[in-house]
DNA sequence: TCAAAAGTGTTATGAGTACACCCATGG
DNA sequence: CCATGGGTGTACTCATAACACTTTTGA
C-alpha cells in the first residue's frame, strides 16, 4: 500500500474539560503540566492519541487515568487546529467535555498529576489555547443543559431538589422561583422521590430524589420546541 | 526546540457536508474521488489540512475550490478518528457542514471535480465513513434548525413564505399548518416583506421576503426555552 | 421559641394548535 | 369561469410566570 505523497503529518491530542459541582460552585479539574514546554503551568488534562485508539477512546483513557472513573458523561466538543497552537510542534487537539460527580472523584491520584479543582470564577491562566477551550465548553454546557437533562451527571445518585436548583442557578448565574422550578422538573417525570431525607443542609431536611434511568435515556433527546409539538397521544 | 518524542504523527483532513435546496428536495453535493484508493467512488468533498492552515481555513478553501462561493454558512461538525477509517494510512478527519444557496452554485466547476447534487433520499454508497458523517450532519441540521433560524442560508436572498415552509417540511419530513407557520415565522420579526411577488409557482404570486440581517445576527443564538424567559420588557 | 430551609397552590397571561374560507390570476 | 396556490382570523388549551404562607425541627 502506498502512502499519500507530499502531505504533512502532525500530532493529534485529546484535551478534556472536566466539570464538577461541589454543592456551591461549578468547578473545573486542572492539572499542572508535566512536560516541557510550559511545564508546571496549569492545563487541561490531555494526551496524545495512540496508534490503536480513536479520539473517544483516548479521552476515556485519559479521564480514567486522572480520576479513576469510568462511565462518565463525555462528549466531543470541538477540534482546535491552529498551526501554532503548540509552539514546539504542530498538534491538533480534539477536545471533550466531561461531567463528573465530584464526590466520586477520589483525591488519591491528584498528587500524581498535581490535579486541582478550580471554581469557574477563578480559573488560572492556562497554556496554549486551553482558556478558549474552557470558554467554549462552558457555553456548550449552558446551551445543552437548557435543552436536555444533563446536569444530573454532576450530582450524586441521590440528590435533593434544593441541590438541583442550586446547581442550575450556578450554571446560569441567576436564581429561579422554587415552586416553578420544582414543578417544571417534576413534570418531566424523570425523578423518583425517595423515602429518606438529606438532613445535611437544613433542620427540616429535604427529600432525596433519584433519576428514573428509563425515562432519562428515552427523553434525553426530545426537548425541542420550534417545530410544532405533535399531540402527545 | 526539541520535538515530542515517541509519538505517532498522522494525516489530518477536512471533509465538507454540503447541503442545498432546490425548491423541492434537500440535496447533498458529492464528488467522485480523484485519487486512490477508492478512485471514482462518490465521496464528500475534502482535502488535507495544509501546513499554514487551521481546519476552518482548509474547509473554506475546499468549499471555494468546489463551488466558487465565499461567505457561506460553515460550521465544524465532528472529528472522526478511527484508526482504520482510511485503509491506506491513518487519517483524522475534521468534518464541516455547509449550507449553500444552490442557485448561486455555478455548474462551471462541477465537471472538473465530477460533482453532483444528490437528494438526501438517494445518496449513493460513499467511501470510508462518509455515510456516517452525512447521517450526523443531517441530525445536526434538524436539531439546530429547530432552535435557530438557520435554513435561510439555503434560500436565495429573496424568498417566499411558501418556499420557506416547503424547505422546513423537507428538512423535517412532515407538513405544517400554513397559518401557524406564517405566524410563527413572522413573529420572530426576522423577515421583511418586499413589494414584489414571485409569480413562478402560482397565478396569484407570493410576496418575496428578505432577512432582516440585524435581527438575524442578534437573535440567532437566543432561541432557548427551558430556562424561564425573562420578561421581554 | 425562634431561625432557617423545605414544601406547596392559585391565578393571569401568552404561546401553541386546530381549523375553513376568500382572494387573485392565468389559462 | 374555474382551477391553482396564496393569504388570513378565531377559539381553545396548555405551559409559563408571578406571587406568600405554612411546616419542620435543631439549637
Amino acid at each position: 500500500m502506498t502512502k499519500y505523497q507530499n502531505q504533512t503529518r502532525l500530532l493529534a491530542a485529546v484535551d478534556c474539560i472536566i466539570f464538577g459541582f461541589d454543592g456551591n460552585a461549578l468547578k473545573l479539574l486542572l492539572v499542572q503540566r508535566a512536560i516541557q514546554p510550559e511545564k508546571g503551568r496549569w492545563s487541561l488534562m490531555g494526551g496524545f492519541i495512540q496508534p490503536a485508539e480513536d479520539a473517544d477512546t483516548a479521552a476515556l483513557r485519559i479521564l480514567k487515568k486522572l480520576t479513576g472513573l469510568e462511565g462518565v458523561y463525555l462528549e466531543q466538543l470541538h477540534t482546535f487546529s491552529g498551526p501554532h497552537r503548540d509552539p514546539i510542534e504542530r498538534t491538533l487537539s480534539v477536545t471533550y467535555f466531561a461531567l463528573i460527580d465530584i464526590h466520586q472523584y477520589e483525591k488519591q491520584l491528584s498528587d500524581e498529576y498535581h490535579a486541582e479543582w478550580f471554581p469557574l470564577t477563578e480559573i488560572p491562566s492556562l497554556i496554549f489555547d486551553h482558556s478558549e477551550m474552557v470558554k467554549m465548553a462552558r457555553e456548550k454546557l449552558r446551551y445543552k443543559a437548557a435543552l436536555h437533562p444533563l446536569l444530573f451527571e454532576l450530582l450524586p445518585k441521590k440528590f435533593t431538589l434544593p441541590q438541583l436548583q442550586n446547581l442550575y442557578e450556578c450554571v446560569y448565574d441567576t436564581s429561579f422561583d422554587k415552586r416553578n422550578f420544582t414543578r417544571k422538573v417534576l413534570s418531566t417525570r424523570l425523578l423518583v422521590k425517595q423515602k429518606d431525607k438529606d438532613k445535611g443542609s437544613s433542620k427540616k431536611g429535604a427529600f432525596f430524589y433519584k433519576l428514573d434511568n428509563r425515562h432519562y435515556k428515552a427523553h434525553f433527546h426530545s426537548f425541542l420546541n420550534i417545530i410544532p409539538n405533535p399531540p402527545i397521544k
